[in-house]
DNA sequence: GGGCCGTGTGGCACTCAGTGCACGGGCATC
DNA sequence: GATGCCCGTGCACTGAGTGCCACACGGCCC
């Protein structure tokens, strides 16, 4: 019963100790009617303790989206050439909508509380911001050399990020009923259809062949039309999105 | 030349001396080695004043983005049916690009300062956020009633903001030399481009007419290439991108 | 002119987050 | 048992932000 006996990552149960103190009395009086003294008096520890496992007061609303940034470097860092990089950022959003989804009441919780806080919203911003840049910074190596590869992996991880929280928020709004994956796996999709680009074309191309005439498609355009209903029409030409 | 006869959005000179006296400040000594003391005895204000014109220190630094934020919502507001929406929003975004344009070496000084001190980054997160979400607004607005009209809304907001801040950071990390509008217009294309459908075709199309052969062009893809490849072949075809 | 406002400003005291530092107690090692 | 170390604690301090009151200035009515 003891966690004296797990050398790597033993949680200290002081630090589990503050964040149910902590959250036990922002739900019942709120954020900033709370203070820190309030939460280490019911938490039966030191002030200055505090402060050694939470850098600041709003750290202890996040307390796992450090080492869930860490395991997202580390699944960005060990990807391979072979993984196409739209997808593989998305399979790195999902790891997020994981932590979330593993304490749904927790995660429901915190949503509450961050919506009506705004100081604990900017705190989300930067964690969010953090992830996000995990994310354009392996696409930034991913799409190196292309024109605008900077540019293309900004927007992409943006986009990403905005599919995800889309979805999960809407999760959340919703008390946390459900599978949240589903709708996580569209929104994703969703982007992934409007910039994936397979590099596997450099290695084993893979690209399926034509087999007959009935797949191949002969569009003629006007030099001068605009490029959103040229590519409109292709996409219904082509039978997608 | 008095101020007084101007009653919507006078502006009070003590305003504009506490920004000056902090960015003096915090140039030469840097934002957290600066107190609020510090800047209001270089201002020759009491203390009290400061918290009158800034709800707090970090606001000093971006004394335009309240304006600017209105300014915004204002410009969405106005916005017609026969606006086509993604266009609508990359408009509304070189509104905020102008403002950083107004003043570079005021506009690069704030950029060195927001990119050192985490404090200002993540206040600066949160001012840009509110300009997303005053996008998302206006598109799920515009897209109401589609399906995955909120989704598509989060997403090219976010988009566009991505876009927008890689062209506008590339500037400022030039020192705000040269002209940062054309960056930020094919940053913005680049988003256009890939999210654009313009909902004109419901009035008058104004479609440009095709007036010879030369201005045909005929492209043919095998149904199953991937889309992205179609759209390349497409741009050039076109002498686009 | 002498009161009567509303507004802008200064001063003061206070709360609270966050930090530096030094102390004390367990605990392993030699 | 002495040494060093890690962890938790108490204390004093800085600095941001707030509430409250006093004061000065200008107009306005009586």
């Amino acid at each position: 019963m003891s966690t004296s006996s797990a050398p790597p990552s033993a949680k200290p149960p002081m630090r589990d100790a503050l964040v149910a103190a902590a959250f036990r009395l922002f739900l019942e009086r709120g954020y900033e009617q709370t203070t820190v003294d309030d939460i280490v008096a019911l938490a039966g520890v030191g002030r200055r303790s505090f402060f050694r496992y939470f850098p600041s007061k709003e750290d202890v609303v996040f307390p796992d989206h450090e080492s869930c940034l860490a395991e997202m470097t580390a699944f960005l860092a060990e990807g391979r050439e072979e993984h196409e990089p739209v997808r593989r950022v998305c399979d790195a959003a999902r790891l997020v909508l994981r932590m979330y989804a593993e304490n749904p009441t927790f995660s429901v919780q915190r949503y509450r509380l961050t919506k009506e806080v705004p100081g604990l919203r900017a705190y989300e911003l930067s964690v969010v911001w953090r992830y996000e840049r995990a994310l354009a910074g392996y696409l930034r190596r991913r799409f190196a050399g292309e024109p605008d590869g900077t540019l293309r992996a900004d927007v992409v991880a943006a986009a990403v990020v905005a599919a995800h929280n889309n979805a999960l928020r809407s999760w959340l709004r919703s008390d946390g009923r459900g599978d949240p994956g589903t709708a996580v796996d569209h929104a994703l999709d969703h982007v992934q259809s409007a910039f994936g680009r397979p590099r596997t074309d450099r290695g084993a191309p893979q690209l399926p062949r034509a087999e007959g005439p009935e797949d191949v498609v002969v569009l003629v355009s006007r030099r001068d039309a605009p490029l959103w209903r040229v590519v409109q029409q292709l996409e219904s030409a082509l039978g997608r999105g």
